[in-house]
Formats: structure tokens, C-alpha cells, sequence
DNA sequence: TTGAAAGCGCTAACAC
DNA sequence: GTGTTAGCGCTTTCAA
């Protein structure tokens, strides 16, 4: 058993020709003779050659890896996210190089500019603010945002998240809900975005928001959460989650509490994670096309790879899914 | 703006010394004089280099990341699984690279022997057999797979299937149930094992087993089945479902149909993925410990890098969750 | 169409 | 402690 894999040199020996004629053969870059091709073949065949992709890298500067960085896999809404442009990553055949922030307690910073360097480009979904952000610029590779930022000129993706909570809020106030409060994630970027909407909505019919936070994004969250907003004493006919996942737990500690939703509170999620159409009750949410997020940002970065850079910020237009978790006020 | 980025002899050339003690110091391998350390540290500062992991891999032959193949990102089980090894190779200062089986309609050996060779170790989740994947012990690198083989002398990390299927059968039997049906993904190596330990269970207490077939791993493909195996010719009184997402999906598609879970029938699910618990009916399922799984596939795959080559199975122990979509026979 | 030679940026002996 | 040098496996002019 020969432990070491063949190089180039060791095919080119075996066909008798030059490397530089191997590597162009590997590269399909020309055709050839038909003597050579055969002699290549057969050598390539016989030794079970592979090139050396961190050779090949280290001369073209590419790597065909992008990096991701997400904040927690964990989300469904995030793994989605990964779904989406891996796909389109394999479509072009690039591999994705995965970080995911919530594991990581290092500085996001050093461990990104880590990444930059072993990767083509990177798409970013990360705790820092525009300012704190504003050294990515200097990266030196492609970037593309996994949410809008007014202040850097960096290619962006995401949902209108104002009008997001304001469909929410609206329906709310359609069914006749009065006393709704907003049960957020005050750590995230968009949590504010989120509330102005609520507020806007609210506003014009002259009602006021009770703004209420959880700890986490998540379920558990949610769970915890619960009690505090439904017993304290501004009690809510409806309740606007920061996401789907708060939302669930939220409704589940709701149970456990004799609470009923929908007759007793309504209760809504952002996200449209897979999961909230299988609780009972359905939940009632915003869709956010969070595969179709991580396939047009990945879309976006291979055409900046490609030399067709695309600064702008898209926007996807949010979706509202009624399902069984809102109900008329009575 | 200077456009290529630093190279170890600019530094060199900047601080006065050689490549090599450039190269020595990037690497903390020995100590230096004052002024060596203090020129050494002003021009990578002043230059802002870093140097290009790259071109270090190709001499050391080692890259700090690890591949991972997952069978479908979107299925939290593996989220989890992702989660875990992730956790640990943080730790020990590796990153993934992540392919998603399930977005990939090219073969599984050309994908992975390409990943191969960008990585140190590999994780792999895979559709193969034993027999299909025999190839994998020439890859050349550690290996850890995500099921038990037999045929292979390959470490692996799982549950024991057969034993967390014997336990929901026992479960449901001791409910008093008699009519158990197992709605299975046949095309998961697994569905197997998991049969048999149905089996096992029911004909120790004389009773038949009733099998039919999801034709995907997914909710969507459980709600699907449910009609058919509820309204077809041998009603059961309790099903035990391949994976919890076909159960979720089973469980809503259930009370679409007008059956109440559990009165009319009691579900249960395999995974403990983590909206089994937020669903309603809560599910009843076995807790396979995908993190732990994840994070101890890592850990042998870093052990093994680390010289330290453990080629057993692990088997984790599966633990029975008893929640709400089981219930007595009536 | 093919080959010779000059590196890519870095590490690893080995010498000083 | 520090420097010299010889590559790692490959691509890429440029010449033949």
C-alpha cells in the first residue's frame, strides 16, 4: 500500500509527457493529440490521480468555498436559510463552509476575518450593528448581508420586517383585538423594526403596545415568557411573537396555564418555521421565504465570484399565513 | 489602497529577519529576543498581515476542517447532530464543511472523495450501504460514520434502533393497544432495525405487526400516509411512526380527518426532535441525543487526528419520552 | 500542441 | 536565536 497520493510529476513521468501538459489536461484548458490524451488517460487511470485542490487554490486564489456565518443553526428559519444557498452553492459548485455564531464565544470579528481567508466570499448573518460591522468592508472578498444595512455599501438580503409587524398588528386589530402586546427579542437588530411596525399599525387606530421581551429566541423563551405576559397585569387579548419559536412555546405554556388559544388570547409568530403549521393550534405567522433568502443571497455573492456585483439591498415581500392561532376578539 | 495583501516576506522584509523567523513567530514555535519580537510585531501590525492558511496547508498537509455529510439539513435531528460537532470542532479550532446529501442529485462517492480532499477527517451520514461504501476506507483520512456498520471497520456513532422501537412497542402494548401499525421510511437503512424491534416486542405478546410506508422522512409525507393507513382496511389502535416528523404530520393530518389523538388512535415519533415537544398532542417519541451524537462522531474524528484512533461503535442508550399522543386502549 | 521554468506563500531541516 | 535553502503540488507565461 503506497501511503502518499500522486502528484502531478508522478502522472506526468508515468504518460511521458510534461506537467504542464497534465495540469491543462486536468483542467481541460486544450485538446490534444490523440496519443497524449490516450497516454494521459491511462496514467491518470493507473494511479488514481486526483489534483490537489489546496495546491490548485493557492496559485488561483479560489477556493470554490463560501463562507456562512449564521447565527444559530438551530433556528429552523436559519437552517432553511443554509438549505436554500447550499443549494445554489452546489449548482455551481461551491461548498459551503459553515460557522455558527451561537456556538462560537470568540469575537465574531477575528473569527471572520479567519474565515475570509479560506473562502471565495461569505454571506453574513450577525449580531453586530452597522457600525460595529463596518471593518468587513475591508475584508477584501465578496459579501453579501443576511439583513439590510443603510449604513455599509454591502449587497443584503431580508424580509421588510416593518411591514412584516404591521400585517400583523393589522390583522389583530381587524379581528378586534384591542389590548395586543409584543412579546420580543430586544438582542436582535430587527427586534426595533419589528415594533415600529406593531406601532405604526396600532397608532392609527389609537391604541398602545405593550412591549414585553424574552431572553432568547427560542422556545424555551417563549415558555418562560409566558406567565408574565398573560398574568401580569396588563393582560393581552393577542400577543405578537418576535418569531415562530417563541410563539410555540409561548402557546404551549398557554395550555399548561388553562389559557386557550385562540378564544383566550391570539397569539402570532414571524417566520413561518415548518413546525408552526404542525402545533395545535396552527400558528398564525408571516411567511419570510427564508429558503429563497439564503438561494438569492448565494445567487447575489456568485455573481459578485463572477464579476456582476449586485450592491443592493433586496427585499423579500412578507407573506401573511392565517392558521388557527388568531381568532375574533369576544 | 494596495490591493494584494501582505505576503511572510514583506513582513520579513519590514522587520529586518528572515522568512523562517517570520514563520516561527506566526506559529509561537520558540522564543526571541526583545528587539526581534518588538520589530517582528510592529511591521505585522503596521502591515496588517495574516498570513494565508492556504499555502500553510499545502506544506503541513493539514487544513483545521472537517467534512460533514448529513443526510437533510432541514430534518432537526441532523440540525442537532450539525450542532454538536460543531460545538466540538469550535473547540478544537476546526470548521465544517458541510454537504447536504439531500440537495445533491450527484452520486455520493465522486461528492465525498472531492470533499475529502479538502478536509482532515470526515463525518459522514450517508444513504450508502456497507457494501456501497467500501470505497470509503481508501479515502485516505479519518472517518467517522453515522450509523452503525458491521462490515466495515469504520468508528460510528447511533442508538440502538431496534432497541428504541422494542421499547415503543412496549410501551404501546402495555397501553393495552393491540392492533400496532409502523408507518416506516423503507428507502433509511434504519427502517429495518427498527422493524425488528416492533417485531420482537409484539411477538412475545402474539401479536402482528401491520407495515406500510412513508415516501419520505418528512411531515409533509406523514400527513399524507395517514389517511391510508387510517382509513384503509386494518384500523390500528396505535402507530408507531418511523421519525417524529412523519408523526407531526401524521398527528395534523389525523385531526383534519376527525380522529382524535390519542383517544382514537395513539402516534408515536423517533428522534426527540425538538417541536415534538410543542406540538398538541406533545409527542411521545425515544430521545436519540442528536447534539450528544454530533458532538462524540467529533470528538472520535478529533481523536483519531490526534493519533488516538478509536474504531468501535458507540452506541447511544435510547430513552423512551412519554408525552400526550399516547394514551391507554380504549 | 507541448514543454521548460518561474513561481504561489509558506514550512522545515539544517546550518550558523 | 536566527538565517539559508529547498521544496509542497500546482498553474502559467512564454518559447519551441
Amino acid at each position: 500500500m503506497k501511503k502518499l497520493s500522486p502528484t502531478i510529476r508522478d502522472v506526468a513521468a508515468a504518460a511521458g509527457v510534461s506537467v504542464a501538459t497534465v495540469s491543462k489536461y486536468m483542467n481541460g484548458a486544450q485538446r490534444f493529440s490523440a496519443p497524449v490524451e490516450a497516454k494521459l488517460k491511462a496514467a491518470i487511470e493507473d494511479l488514481g490521480y486526483r489534483s490537489n485542490p489546496l495546491a490548485r487554490s493557492m496559485i488561483t486564489g479560489r477556493t470554490r468555498t463560501i463562507g456562512l456565518t449564521i447565527l444559530d443553526i438551530a433556528n429552523p428559519h436559519f437552517t432553511n436559510v443554509v438549505k436554500g444557498a447550499n443549494r445554489i452553492a452546489l449548482r455551481h459548485d461551491y461548498t459551503l463552509l459553515l460557522v455558527d455564531i451561537d456556538e462560537t464565544q470568540a469575537l465574531e470579528r477575528p473569527l471572520i476575518e479567519a474565515l475570509a481567508q479560506r473562502v471565495d466570499g461569505l454571506i453574513v448573518s450577525s449580531r453586530l450593528s452597522d457600525e460595529e460591522a463596518r471593518w468587513m468592508l475591508d475584508l477584501g472578498k465578496p459579501l453579501v448581508l443576511l439583513r439590510r444595512s443603510d449604513e455599509l455599501p454591502i449587497p443584503s438580503v431580508g424580509i421588510d420586517n416593518r411591514l412584516a409587524a404591521y400585517m400583523l398588528a393589522r390583522h389583530l386589530v381587524n379581528l378586534g383585538h384591542r389590548q395586543i402586546a409584543y412579546l420580543g427579542f430586544g438582542h436582535a437588530r430587527i427586534n426595533d423594526e419589528r415594533i415600529r411596525g406593531v406601532r405604526e399599525c396600532l397608532d392609527e387606530v389609537g391604541l398602545t403596545l405593550d412591549v414585553h421581551d424574552a431572553h432568547a429566541p427560542t422556545a424555551r423563551a417563549g415558555e418562560h415568557a409566558c406567565s408574565r405576559v398573560m398574568l401580569g397585569p396588563h393582560r393581552p387579548q393577542a400577543v405578537i411573537c418576535y418569531n415562530d419559536l417563541i410563539a410555540l412555546g409561548f402557546m404551549k405554556e398557554a395550555a399548561s396555564l388553562g389559557i386557550r388559544v385562540p378564544e383566550d388570547v391570539s397569539v402570532t409568530g414571524v417566520d413561518n418555521v415548518p413546525y408552526s403549521e404542525y402545533a395545535s393550534p396552527a400558528l398564525t405567522t408571516v411567511d419570510v421565504q427564508s429558503e429563497k433568502m439564503g438561494e438569492l443571497a448565494m445567487q447575489k455573492l456568485i455573481d459578485a465570484l463572477a464579476g456582476h456585483p449586485d450592491t443592493g439591498h433586496s427585499m423579500f415581500e412578507p407573506r401573511l399565513i392565517v392558521r388557527d392561532s388568531t381568532a375574533p376578539c369576544r
